[in-house]
RNA sequence: GGCGCCGUGGCGGAGUGGUUACGCAGAGCUCUGCAAAAGCUCGUACACCGGUUCGAACCCGGUCGGUGCCUCCA
């Protein structure tokens, strides 16, 4: 398995600290708000690595992390987070915010057919964890006090800029505003915030320093160390992390522990919908429901994300996604094969070619998750079959090979069943009218059928059906 | 202002020094009683200008355009 790392910035032989284990951190959402398109591109490109992991023999432990607390709207400092806000908005506590959009987005996982974490840790079950934590580096001289928190101390820790390739000094001279006077250094960020005087917060929690509620970064090294180790083999997260919030994972982590933090980091890159970001203001943060609305299957959506490779920024429209639908319909077609019982096979040079199948996908994946090319591997087998008009390869060719791309891909091609009896029945019954040339007869039972949702298309020794 | 990334046929999207993936859409043809989401064929793409090379979409330089980060962001 090889994988773009952003810490080397090349394609690196994975290799686990203790294989077959492999730890694998992924940055998971804040739980404030409806998750928009590119949100679930990034999770759907990371489920397909754990998969990837998994199909190369790997026993991966994977932790996600919600932030329901702590994740500031804005450097402003002025104590607010985004669940307090997202509160607000709402006319309801940030308990309550958090506990919907949480499991909304669980709800979405599942719904997208995504495997389940082996951990999915909340910030605020692991308030003390994160207290520890800046308490060893307070014990450690990393931290300071101002008058809304306790801060890391950036300047003492020589390597931080290193791993975005940061100019800190450049980026100082950029047209930033609202940097509070007292933070030492611009990058320097919290650890700890404290609670406002004028008003009560709905999270905070008593802590050595005074009341308050933990910075948004510490919460990923302290739950990240907690399940996984002080070390991990894999963090993947969103592209816009590396700058800021992996980078300060990155410096409070091993200023703790002085070893390092991860071996490889994977970022997905972000997608663009009509060439822009999105973004709150540009209104474009399309939700599932949305997709659902117009008449797309999250299965389609998950296709349409293998479609293009996490590392390139892609385009989302609804052009694509409709391109993706037929084509999903192509890959159905030719999975529902495996329920058609006909005529003349082929099994070795099938078996062969399923073989091949399944090699080139995984060995595409195993290529730093190369979806696109693992999708053009369905192609040849796909028009191999079509065009030998085939067969009846009735499961015992294909189950092993479906379920084998629905482990890597997700996508369920196994699980799609087979017509019933009676539309069967309906097709023997057409067959016998058309050796006894009544047209009239046989185009009724295949418009019985088109309105029962499938499809026929004859081959000399009979019908292959399909759905619409 | 600083740091990046990207420009591939109608759309999407890999690839990366020499054999011009692939999907969707479109056109023509074939098979078919009629059909078909079946088969075949087609459009001969890589922003522009230079350079390196026997050879460049792929390497180097420049130009133009787009876009991302530096403020929260998947």
């Amino acid at each position: 398995m090889r994988l773009y790392n952003t810490l080397t910035r090349q394609i690196d032989e994975v290799v686990p600290q203790n294989a077959p284990d492999i730890t694998v951190y992924t940055c998971g959402p804040t739980v404030y708000d409806y998750l928009h398109v590119g949100n679930w591109f990034t999770y759907i490109r990371e489920d397909i690595l754990i998969r990837t992991l998994k199909a190369s023999g790997l026993k991966p432990k994977w932790v996600m992390n919600i932030t329901d607390v702590g994740h500031l709207v804005s450097d402003a400092d002025d104590g607010e987070d985004k669940l307090e806000k997202g509160a607000r908005r709402e006319g309801k506590t940030a308990w309550d915010v958090a506990k919907f959009y949480t499991e909304y987005f669980e709800k979405g996982m599942e719904r997208l057919n995504m495997l389940k974490p082996d951990f999915l840790p909340r910030a605020t079950d692991h308030i003390q964890d994160q207290i520890e934590l800046v308490q060893k580096l307070e014990a450690k001289g990393f931290t300071y006090k101002t008058s809304d928190g306790v801060y890391y101390d950036t300047s003492k820790f020589p390597k931080y800029a290193d791993f975005a390739r940061l100019d800190l000094d450049e980026q100082e001279a950029g047209k930033r505003v609202n940097f509070n006077p007292e933070k030492r250094n611009k990058a320097d960020f919290a650890l700890w915030k404290f609670s406002p005087k004028d008003h009560q917060r709905d999270m905070e929690w008593d802590s050595p320093w005074g009341k308050g509620f933990p910075g948004w970064h510490v919460e990923c090294s302290a739950m990240s160390m907690k399940y996984l180790g002080e070390t991990l083999d894999i963090h993947a997260g969103g592209i816009d992390h590396v700058p800021v919030h992996h980078t300060n994972e990155i410096a409070q982590s091993e200023a703790a522990t002085g070893k390092q933090f991860a071996t490889y980091w994977m970022h997905s890159n972000h997608i663009t919908i009509e060439g822009k970001k999105i973004s709150k203001s540009f209104g474009n943060g399309i939700t599932l429901e949305d997709i659902e609305a117009k008449g797309y299957s999250l299965e389609v959506l998950r296709l349409h994300v293998l479609e293009s490779h996490y590392r390139s920024q892609s385009k989302f429209s609804w052009e694509s996604l409709a391109a993706a639908k037929n084509r999903l319909n192509v890959l159905h077609a030719w999975a529902d094969l495996r329920h058609q019982t006909s005529v003349d096979v082929m099994p070795d040079e099938l078996d062969l070619l399923f073989k091949e199948l399944r090699g080139s996908v995984l060995s595409a994946l195993q290529d730093d998750l190369n979806t696109p090319v693992a999708l053009v591997s369905f192609n040849k087998i796909i028009n191999y079959m079509s065009n030998i008009q085939i067969p009846g390869v009735e499961g015992k060719y294909t189950d092993g090979t479906l379920a084998f791309l629905d482990d890597l891909l997700g996508l369920q091609l196994s699980a799609r069943p087979d017509i019933t009896y009676q539309q069967k029945e309906i097709i023997t019954e057409r067959e016998q009218a058309r050796t006894a040339q009544d047209w009239a007869k046989s185009d009724k039972l295949r418009e019985q059928l088109e309105k029962q949702g499938i499809g026929l298309r004859d081959i000399p020794n009979g019908a292959i059906w399909f759905r619409l």
